[in-house]
DNA sequence: GTCTATACACAGATAGAC
DNA sequence: GTCTATCTGTGTATAGAC
């Protein structure tokens, strides 16, 4: 699947998310209208992130905010109770977003190897679609109070996770060779944040989504894939090598 | 080298290093002695650091970093004019001494591997033996103003660029297989910010400098190193696969 | 050189009119 | 539902005694 099509498929999905996802945090809310506040609090969302990736969210006063979303403080303050549970509210939306989307895809692949290049692919979409929430979110939840916290480093390992388990499994039918698969697992966690950390800088240089995912894959099979698969890889031409 | 003997060399080379640096930022201090300027501003960045990791620069007070420093907070303002011209000092200290550092280490190597093997080893060591310094320059610096800013890009892209060189060079000799270098440099950067950026995590894992060195290396080499050089550091035993 | 006490600006948050 | 006006706490920075 290429980038275009994936991001359709997810901004359909995204609306009947929101609403759903609404209903836990409505009883913070003042605000009746259903719409109202889909469109406020995303308004609002945006702007937090757009001004947050600038200068902190920390950083970033309520006044700020008044102005990018277009509405006065009093109004903001309707939305949520205080600062600090606007960006609760963000992330809970955001993460199971995130997590729900990453598991659907991968759960639909069969084979070891394509589960692999999916989670990847998957990963590297999902953080371009939303490149300015992966961001915030990495830079700005280590700096948060205890709970919040906890569920950042728990979403770092969940993902973590999911390399290893592909890559034992892959181990046991020897598609894999033998290696430090949890060293190997964060690795392939460090070059997939890379892509929305440094996004200007990917950006500079012409390199799309689609490209960074092949070299990605490349590498990782390269030094992951047994001999035997690597060379039905080659004569497939598929592991995208160079 | 092993980090023990590699954290040894550097803390007898900061000594000197710290009060030639001194001089420059000197016109800004009002304080005379010289003893207590390298004694106390040492104490403040140490502060800095520990505060600015737990909750970020802008959340840090100066209340907190007096406490924290040991100094009221009037005796802090004898040692900058405010808390940005804080910020620029460490910075300054910092990414000189560092660059320095690894220059050295890098032209004292001839051989195109060996300089490869060397330029990981040695950031790895210098991110480890300055973790602090090295994850606040990453979290921070993004945040602030226009000319600092574009000391902290530069800086990214100048140690990607002493990689895209060695793998360029290696490619001429034959060493390396041709590839996208400046995408692997920029990669190898990633896994390389990952040690210091999740060192709680490898830390709990017990996982050493030198044993990710040693696995990064593998990484790197199982990629980029031509058939014939791969089977010289096999019989050899030297590229660390496992 | 270092301290305590204080000025002053600006942040987050609310009240109450419309 | 949204606005303007305002309260109150807290942050940076300085003045001046010791």
């Amino acid at each position: 699947m290429n980038y275009t099509a994936f991001k359709k498929t997810i901004s359909n999905y995204a609306k009947d998310f929101c609403n759903e996802d609404l209903l836990e945090n409505r009883k913070n809310i003042r605000i009746k209208k259903e719409g109202t506040v889909v469109k406020n609090l995303d308004k609002i969302f945006d702007a937090t992130l757009k001004i947050s990736n600038k200068k902190g969210f920390q950083a970033m006063t309520m006044r700020d905010l008044s102005g990018e979303a277009g509405l006065s403080m009093g109004a903001l303050y309707s939305y949520f109770a205080c600062k600090e549970d606007l960006l609760k509210m963000l992330q809970s939306q955001r993460r199971s977003f995130t997590k729900k989307i990453l598991e659907e895809h991968i759960n639909r692949e069969t084979g070891i190897a394509d589960k692999l290049h999916t989670a990847i692919r998957v990963h590297l979409y999902l953080s371009e679609a939303m490149q300015p929430w992966f961001y915030f979110s990495y830079m700005e939840t280590k700096n948060i109070s205890g709970p919040e916290q906890a569920k950042a480093i728990e979403s770092e390992l969940y993902t973590e996770k999911i390399f290893e388990q592909i890559l034992n499994d892959g181990e046991k039918s020897k598609v894999f060779i033998h290696r430090n698969h949890k060293l190997t697992a964060s690795i392939i966690k460090a070059m997939l944040q890379d892509w929305y950390l440094k996004r200007w800088k990917y950006a500079k240089r012409n390199i799309s989504v689609e490209q960074y995912a092949k070299y990605l894959i490349s590498i990782v099979e390269t030094f992951c894939l047994s001999p035997e698969h690597k060379k039905m890889y080659k004569t497939r031409g598929g592991n995208g090598l160079h």
